[in-house]
DNA sequence: CTCTTATCCCGTCAAAATGA
DNA sequence: TCATTTTGACGGGATAAGAG
C-alpha cells in the first residue's frame, strides 16, 4: 500500500502536478486553527489551549512521561519504550525501571554532532524487504511491527547485511563520490518524509481535538443563546402583560 | 452478489508559520 | 535569513452501507 502510493506520487510528478499547483494558487489557505484557536482562549477563558501533549487515548507511558517531550513514542515486542524527540534523539526505557536507569539516550547521526559518549543509532531508508530499521547497538535493529492506532516496532537482528543507503559512522566530510552523495541525498530524503509522516499524524490528532473542543462550544452556546431567549421572552412578559378588554 | 457511493485514514507535497 | 515545523490540499486504499 504505501509503496503503491509512493510510486503514484513520484509519477505524478511528471503531468498532474502542474494542475495540481494551479489548483492550489487558486485556493487561498485559511489561517491555521491552531492560531485560531489558540488566540480563542487568551479571549476567552475556559477554552483549552492545543498543547504537544497526546491524547489519554494513546497512553504515554509512565517511564517517559517526565523525561523532555517526545514526538513519537513505540513500543517494541519486548516491551521497551522508544521515544523519538524533536531533536532527534532516541530514547530507549524499560517499562520495569524508573525511567532513568533503564532509558539510553541515543542519537541520530544526521541530526548534528552528537554529544561526546553518545551511542549512535543508524536509521536506514529501507532494508532489503522494503521495511524501515533503525540501527542500535548489538547488531539490532528497530523495525516497524504491525500496524494499528499506535505504531509498534519490533527489536531483531538485520534482514541482511547493510543495506544500501546506509553508511555506518561516517565521519564528516567522508562523502565525496556522486554515488555517496546520491545515496546521502536519498536518506536525508527518507528522514525527511519520516519526520513529515509523524507530523502529518500529530497535525490530525491536534486538528481532531480542536474540532471536538469547537463542537463543545458550540453546544455551550446553543444552550446559552436558548437561556437567554427564554429569559428575553420573560423579561417581554413582565414589561408588557397582555391587557383583555 | 456486485457495483456505487460515502467516509475515514494515510502518505506526500508544498507553502505558510515559526523559531533561532 | 534560513532551517524546521505545521498544516491545507490531494490522491489512493480500506471499509461500510445501500441499491439493483
Amino acid at each position: 500500500m504505501v509503496a503503491a502510493i509512493a510510486e503514484t506520487d513520484e509519477s505524478a510528478e511528471s503531468e498532474g502536478v502542474i494542475d495540481s499547483h494551479k489548483r492550489r494558487e487558486i485556493l487561498s489557505r485559511r489561517p491555521s486553527y491552531r492560531k485560531i484557536l489558540n488566540e480563542l482562549s487568551s479571549d476567552v477563558p475556559g477554552v483549552p489551549k492545543i498543547e504537544e501533549e497526546r491524547s489519554e487515548e494513546e497512553g504515554t507511558p509512565p517511564s517517559i512521561a517526565t523525561m523532555a517531550v517526545p514526538t513519537s513514542i513505540y513500543q517494541t515486542s519486548t516491551g521497551q519504550y522508544i521515544a523519538i524527540a524533536q531533536g532527534g534523539t532516541i530514547q530507549i526505557s524499560n517499562p520495569g525501571s524508573d525511567g532513568v536507569q533503564g532509558l539510553q539516550a541515543l542519537t541520530m547521526t544526521n541530526s548534528g554532532a552528537p554529544p561526546p559518549g553518545a551511542t549512535i543509532v543508524q536509521y536506514a531508508a529501507q532494508s532489503a524487504d522494503g521495511t524501515q530499521q533503525f540501527f542500535v547497538p548489538g547488531s539490532q535493529v528497530v523495525v516497524p511491527a504491525a500496524t494499528g492506532d499506535m505504531p509498534t516496532y519490533q527489536i531483531r537482528a538485520p534482514t541482511a547485511a547493510l543495506p544500501q543507503g546506509v553508511v555506518m559512522a561516517a565521519s564528516p566530510g567522508s562523502l565525496h563520490s556522486p554515488q555517496q552523495l546520491a545515496e546521502e541525498a536519498t536518506r536525508k530524503r527518507e528522514l525527511r518524509l519520516m519526520k513529515n509522516r509523524e507530523a502529518a499524524k500529530e497535525c490530525r490528532r491536534r486538528k481532531k481535538e480542536y474540532v471536538k473542543c469547537l463542537e463543545s462550544r458550540v453546544a455551550v452556546l446553543e444552550v446559552q443563546n436558548k437561556k437567554l431567549i427564554e429569559e428575553l421572552e420573560t423579561l417581554k412578559d413582565i414589561c408588557s402583560p397582555k391587557t383583555d378588554y
